[in-house]
DNA sequence: CGTCGGTCGTAC
DNA sequence: GACGTACGACCGACGT
């Protein structure tokens, strides 16, 4: 596989007119002229430029007049309903904003765009040239290889070869052979009358051809099929002809026709601004000068008429590269910004390095496009791996991914400006992904005008503000003794997340297929029976729709307050209380079940899975959450269902591959025994030492019983207590948790509290320590701010109070397995181990191990997490293998 | 079409 | 109102 093959993307212009033209309705200019599809087509232009940043691409285009398949069948296309006027005026617009956004465009006389799509195809697709091909038109099927993928834009839908064969259970080519038989409506396309998708695709993947299947057609054992297709041979294999793309198309090309070329604003904001289109208007950059000329640049950034923040210069000549590696070898430390194409650093190809040793002097190295990219990247590792030499950056993760992924490894020290804010302010949301700009302008007093713009100019300006926030940064997190952490817990683990981003996790996506349409069958029949019970049809997913069926049409009683908005609540404990009424609450909760994991996980998740890689890589955000947990997004990994038996089963779609097995090790209690830990209650360290079932001893001393005594009821009591501990519980939460009275709910914590005095003045410690300080720590000094602690506002007050016990807790355990997470890791790279680390839910580290490292692996890792840091309790860690998640319990 | 608050539900 | 920390799907109001 080539280390970074061209991608070229080939849209299919009219599969996307038509879609605009009908998705929009009633847009035009304020002179009557129609505007949809025109907006559309150039939203989704836009998006695909601004996302994807294509150095190749042409847009295709259905050619007027004839078509030769005119000769095969008459009667092809002729009753599909010519381009309403009201469309076909717009195509001339469609086509200026495609000259003035300089994307070259293809035509030709006689011919569709399926197959000037094929041929292009077939011409240029190689390891080296992968190509993308961006329509929702199913007879491209045909098209996908190892070097082709279809991609719809609009709703994010990619079909790789490996997606194909798995959906489908066939090769590309035989696409043609199902559309031939099933035929096609719109594109009268007549196939065999009675087949439709269902039936041909079972059909090919029998027997694999439609000329195949009626050399057998005596084995097909349904007399009424086998009389369709014996009546209908000629009409088949004529349709065959139909659907199958030609890629003979008479057409010169090459790779430099279809190279994008920079747009051209003034052409593009005249166009926009005569079709009423502000919304883009306001997308096209201020007017820039010009860039210089190549060779020595000085575009300079200017924050308010302060000093200038980039000098920059290109490194696009061997001097210019020698010049730059000569001032590196005197510096200790200096910031850089990997410019990629996208923001998923997993998808991203790399364009750049800006980089600065001090500022205002900014280096930028082009990546790709520099004929002498080898020196170029090795010059430069030697420099992003040299220990002695600290690298600072904004999400540095980013840059690290991105820069691995093209052969680049970088290795710490780091300094994460993003991250080292977070330590500082973990509330402030400043130090979100794009927000260089606020830590800039409230650490600096600067208010850089250039990093939203261009990538180029924004990561040259970037890397100046690092620079100078580094070091800044780097004094505040002294004074707010917050250095330790970050140097020797947050950096380091940037790494170790890096590396799990990249290793991402195998999927069965058979699997889920078959779940999908389990779980679409399921639902139907749900919903038919929700609609009788309710007495007519509406939408059961608008809480808004179901409260007025529940309480005015059918006058259930309404057993709790109405919510903020006047609205009826209908959350599953509410519709649980009201299922002993009648039948439909029940209904709507098994209704909600089904359609919750269909669409947040069985039908998410195949979406998200990378082409290049063919797993799911999740993004970990390390610093997102006020407690020191990290998050996971895109997917979040950190809520795939398991309390219940169906939501479990999404547990099984996550795999390894044949020959390597799944390891889970997850932290017994860890926030109980880190409570244990700070309150140094004697009876529950004592529990905790005792090695035995906690809650059960809780339970024994909360209904003073012997622990072999106590039952199922009394230790769910025990254990909501404990578990309610941590997040500051109330009776009202105890009472409608254990549903029980408040009164009896009080008279639990009562009894807890007499019981575990220690836990009691830790509670009391915890906010009276917050009130005093104003903010409270984890075992690691990890701090959070507690503004609302003295607040008047009881609500507010009482909130923050909660907060305050609550935040060293979950946030201790967090410092923990952030601690065994790069003690793991570095366990794994000094044993020569191939397992790695794949996914983090908070209390659990998921490993996928060869099968034979397995046995060695398991105490090592355990051992590992154990002596992770030291507590007046021993922290215990749960093990257990298997070959998909749900097998891990 | 896009954004955004409200509601709901999953995890630890 | 009411028990901590997240992510994200869906609806529906509203803006372009």
């Amino acid at each position: 596989m080539a280390e970074h093959p061209t991608l070229l993307y080939l849209i299919d212009a009219h599969s996307y007119i038509y879609r605009a033209y009908h998705a929009i309705s009633h847009l035009s200019t304020s002179h009557g002229l129609p505007t949809n599809a025109i907006f559309g087509v150039t939203n989704m232009l836009r998006k695909v430029l601004r996302e994807k940043r294509p150095e190749y691409l042409a847009m295709v285009f259905d050619a007027r007049g004839p078509k030769f398949r005119h000769a095969l069948l008459e009667t092809y296309k002729a009753n599909r309903p010519a381009m309403p006027d009201d469309l076909s005026v717009q195509i001339p617009y469609i086509k200026d904003i495609i000259r003035a956004e300089n994307l070259p465009a293809f035509e030709l006389e006689g011919y569709e765009a399926d197959d000037l799509i094929a041929t292009i195809v077939k011409r240029l697709a190689s390891d080296e040239h992968r190509i993308v091909i961006a329509s929702g038109d199913k007879d491209l099927l045909q098209l996908v290889s190892l070097y082709v993928t279809i991609w719809d834009p609009m709703k994010d839908r990619r079909i790789d070869l490996d997606n194909l064969r798995k959906e489908y259970g066939l090769e590309p080519g035989q696409m043609a052979d199902v559309f031939a038989l099933a035929g096609d409506a719109i594109d009268n396309v007549p196939g065999v009358p009675g087949i439709g998708p269902k039936t041909a695709l079972s059909l090919i993947q029998r027997y694999r051809s439609v000329e195949n299947l009626f050399t057998s057609l005596e084995s097909i054992d349904k007399p009424k099929l086998r009389e369709k297709l014996t009546a209908y041979k000629e009409q088949a294999l004529l349709s065959k002809e139909l659907v199958t793309l030609h890629v003979d198309v008479p057409l010169e090309i090459d790779l430099s026709m279809l190279r994008v070329g920079p747009p051209d604003p003034a052409a593009l904001r005249e166009l926009f601004s005569g079709l009423e289109f502000t919304k883009f208007l306001k997308e096209l950059e201020p007017v820039v000068p010009q860039a210089d000329p190549p060779g020595r640049t000085d575009a300079e950034v200017n924050a308010d008429g302060q000093q200038p923040e980039a000098k920059v210069q290109s490194v696009d000549t061997e001097d210019a590269l020698a010049g730059m590696l000569s001032r590196l070898e005197g510096a200790e430390s200096f910031s850089l910004k990997a410019v990629g194409t996208s923001p998923d650093p997993m998808l991203a190809d790399i364009s750049g390095v800006a980089l600065c040793i001090e500022p205002p002097e900014v280096f930028y190295i082009p990546l790709p496009d520099v004929n002498f990219k080898s020196s170029a990247i090795e010059g430069l590792a030697a420099f992003l791996q040299d220990s002695k030499r600290v690298k600072a950056g904004y999400n540095l993760k980013y840059d690290l991914i991105l820069l691995q992924r093209n052969g680049v490894p970088v290795s710490g020290p780091y300094i994460d400006v993003m991250i080292a804010a977070y330590l500082l302010d973990p509330l402030g949301r400043s130090q979100k992904v794009d927000s260089l700009k606020m830590l800039a302008e409230h650490y600096l007093g600067v208010h850089p005008g250039d990093l939203g713009g261009q990538a180029m100019s924004s990561a040259c300006a970037a890397v100046g503000i690092i620079a100078r926030l580094s070091s800044r940064l780097l004094l505040d997190m002294e004074e707010r003794e917050l250095y330790k952490l970050f140097c020797e817990v947050e950096m380091p683990l940037l790494e170790v997340l890096a590396g799990m981003e990249m290793t991402g996790v195998k999927i069965d996506l058979a699997f889920l297929a078959r779940m999908s349409q389990e779980l679409d069958a399921q639902l139907s029949e749900i919903k038919s029976k929700i609609f009788a019970a309710a007495g007519c049809e509406f939408n059961i997913n608008s809480p808004k729709q179901l409260g007025e069926i529940l309480f005015e049409r059918l006058n259930l009683p309404r057993l709790k307050k109405t919510r903020k908005t006047g609205s009826y609540s209908t959350k599953a404990g509410i519709l649980e209380d009201l299922a002993l009424y009648h039948p439909l609450p029940g209904q709507i909760l098994a209704y909600r079940n089904l359609a919750k994991l269909k669409s947040t996980y069985v039908d998410a998740l195949p979406k998200l899975i990378n082409p290049a890689t063919g797993r799911l890589h999740t993004y970990y955000n390390q610093a997102v959450t006020a407690t020191g947990r990290l998050s996971s997004s895109e997917p979040n990994l950190q809520n795939i269902p398991i309390r219940s038996e169906e939501g479990r089963q999404i547990r099984r779609a996550f795999i390894t591959d044949p020959g390597w097995v799944l390891l889970s090790f997850d932290y017994s209690q860890i926030e109980l025994r880190v409570l244990a830990h700070f309150a140094q209650d004697e009876g529950l360290i004592r529990a905790f030492e005792k090695g035995e079932d906690v809650h059960t001893m809780t339970a024994a001393e909360l209904f003073h019983v012997f622990p072999q005594m106590v039952t199922a009821g009394m230790r769910r009591v025990a254990k909501t207590i404990n578990f309610g501990v941590a997040y500051g519980m109330s009776p009202f939460g105890l009472a409608q948790e254990l549903r029980i009275g408040q009164k009896e709910a009080r008279s639990f914590i009562d009894a807890y509290f007499a019981r575990y005095r220690g836990v009691e003045n830790f509670i009391k410690g915890a906010i009276a320590s917050a009130r005093e300080k104003g903010y409270v720590r984890t075992l690691l000094g990890r701090f959070r701010q507690i503004p609302d602690i003295n607040s008047r506002n009881n609500a507010a007050r009482q909130f923050a109070e909660r907060t305050a016990v609550n935040t060293p807790i979950q946030g201790t355990a967090a410092d923990i397995i952030k601690v065994a997470m790069i003690q793991v890791h570095d366990a794994l790279s000094v044993g020569g181990y191939g397992a790695r680390m794949i996914m983090q839910v908070h209390d659990e580290l998921i490993l996928e191990a060869p099968e034979k490292e397995a046995a060695g692996l398991i105490p090592l890792v355990k051992e590992k997490m154990e002596k992770a840091v030291t507590l007046s309790v021993p922290l215990v860690v749960n093990i257990h293998s298997g070959h998909n998640w749900a097998e891990l319990e």
